[in-house]
DNA sequence: CTGTTAGCGCTTTCAC
DNA sequence: GTGAAAGCGCTAACAG
């Protein structure tokens, strides 16, 4: 049914008031001073506008401003716990600073990412935070083209400068490395995803300099699950690992290794003494594991607040430089790293 | 920095093809037939617009339409799994019948509620998808009397007359119980919220019932958990449990048991030996718990698409009747409440 | 200090 | 068959 909205308008105000819309339109956005409007007409349409309950009409609002106070989000999948809570802090974020928020889940598909950017932007969104698919370098380049602000989440583009707010992932896989390293074991392979995003190298890059530097070069071994075929490419990996005696694995992300954990219990290798295991970004199934998982653990609040953050300033200010952020993860110690032998 | 459009309105094309706007309006929202256009017109039309790549300005649309083709979606909580899923399958539903989607989480708030809701109002969504909670009953209301549709999902409200979408859920907790009973457990409790939500008053009333059929109806003892303090009260409920020499629990939600679940792997208690459970909605950390948990399933996809065709059904046509959705549940049976003794 | 007015992009009535 | 024009609600330049 159509949606008979008798809302009221900046003139039902000024008509209560006996002014112009003009000034009920200054007082409303806080300019009773720039423009020197007596005190007690500013406070007389204050009060209609409260008696009356006005709500300005986003719509005109946006039309007129071409700004919508809307952020625009498109992560890969809002039902991946860790986007979830990504977007739960993004939302709280862009609350604080008067912002609402659209979200859409690429499936990491470049395709999908740019019709939803699209629609994001036709729906009048004034900036947009990405969590870049493979494939969608074209889509961020229209988006710095149009000069809609932009941030990237999680991922960044290495060719292209825009802003960007990630993990220190090197870091963080290196750390994962060494943890497990130093817990006693040798043979430390990777399970990654097959793909050319930063991230995921990052991570790659991180777990073999670690193994490097530990003198452990020979051990190196990576084998590379693959999003569209979550189980059976998981099920090969852990297949090959188990075929090369690996006695360590870093899992690269937790959908990977929540699918691991399937096939490890299901085959009843012990972890940690068979295999050790550290994980990326936490979450319920890592703690109910019967070994419960150690992991690398993302600031994911302070990194949606960056997110948000960045966009607010280069909305409000037209200096806009690019502005990188690079947070650490926390190595969260259980016992699927740490040989019971060594306890 | 200011968001520096360049974008291709409908004059553009209007004078590209040397025709008024108004034509090129009822072209491309394919109204040419009423308006008798000349076809070689429109099909100019149509490739001007394809070739200059014209995308409407929702804004302008909006406002002259007092329509979005948006849909507002209130949530308890975006990082709960059982709701993000549900998100998930929300903006895929809606996204076929050309809505996009505004999400937002109201942490079980009443006064939260009704601000995210006026929010999305003042933002233009043409429809609500609510999760009510606790004393909202004056926003749905108010919802109602400005003639915005809306439905309710997850829960509705006794008292008041609106289309919702939610899960029989007196007889899935029916069902969890006498599932229970039939696998030879006798003293059966339940943890629930304490609210006076339907969602939850159902299963309660399910469990009871439940008892009651089978003669156990001196057995029937409901613990209740509290959302502002939920470790605390789980285990103020669990220790109650224990005192009562009680067989087996249902749970009432997933945040429920997960939490429960921490409770009894860390006071060591053997499930299902010592204690048997089912829980609702699964989830990853019900599989991994050392003796996976039986569940009610709620088939939250169809769920997700009822809700958002009854809206848009509604706001095509006038002629509006309420609509009452229940879904059945599905007892997904895994070990926890299966006694070892007698598989 | 305040009011008038044009116009954001679009739809739709009415006139030709 | 087509075009002119009004107006959705709001802002801001300009005039007084």
């Amino acid at each position: 049914m159509a949606n008979t909205r008798n809302r009221i308008s900046l003139k039902d105000i000024a008509n209560r008031a006996g002014v112009s819309t003009s000034l009920v339109s200054f007082v409303l956005n806080g300019k009773q001073k720039q423009h020197r409007i007596k005190d007690e007409v500013a406070q007389r349409i204050k009060e209609i506008a409260k008696e009356l309950n006005y709500k300005p009409n986003a719509a005109a609002k946006s039309l007129r401003n071409g700004r919508s106070r809307t952020i625009g989000v498109v992560v890969s999948d809002i039902s991946n716990p860790f986007f979830a809570h990504l977007a739960r802090h993004i939302e709280a974020s862009a609350e604080r600073h008067g912002y609402s928020v659209h979200f859409a889940s690429s499936d990491e598909s470049a395709q999908r990412t740019a019709v939803l950017v699209d629609n994001m932007l036709n729906k009048g969104v004034d900036c947009i935070v990405l969590v870049p698919c493979e494939g969608s370098d074209a889509t961020v380049k229209e988006l710095m083209d149009k000069n809609i602000p932009l941030v990237l989440l999680d991922r960044y583009i290495p060719g292209i400068n825009t802003n960007y707010v990630c993990l220190n992932n090197r870091q963080a896989a290196y750390d994962a490395t060494c943890h497990l390293i130093d817990e006693g074991f040798r043979r430390i392979g990777m399970i990654a995803y097959g793909v050319q995003l930063k991230h995921m190298t990052d991570r790659i890059e991180g777990y073999r300099t670690a193994m490097t530097d530990r003198g452990l070069e020979a051990e190196i071994s990576i084998e590379y699950a693959d999003h569209a075929s979550m189980q059976k490419s998981c099920e090969t990996a852990i297949r090959k690992v188990l075929e090369r005696n690996t006695e360590a694995l870093v899992l690269a992300t937790n959908t990977i290794a929540v699918e691991c954990l399937y096939i490890i219990r299901k085959r009843g290798i012990i972890v940690p003494d068979q295999l050790g295991i550290v994980g990326f970004d936490g979450g319920n199934a890592f703690e109910f594991f019967y070994s419960p998982l150690s992991y690398i653990q993302q600031p994911l609040e302070m990194m949606a607040q960056k997110a948000v953050e960045i966009l607010v300033e280069q909305l409000d200010s037209s200096d806009s430089f690019m502005q990188h952020v690079e947070t650490e993860g926390i190595l969260v110690k259980r016992s699927s790293s740490i040989r019971n032998s060594r306890k």
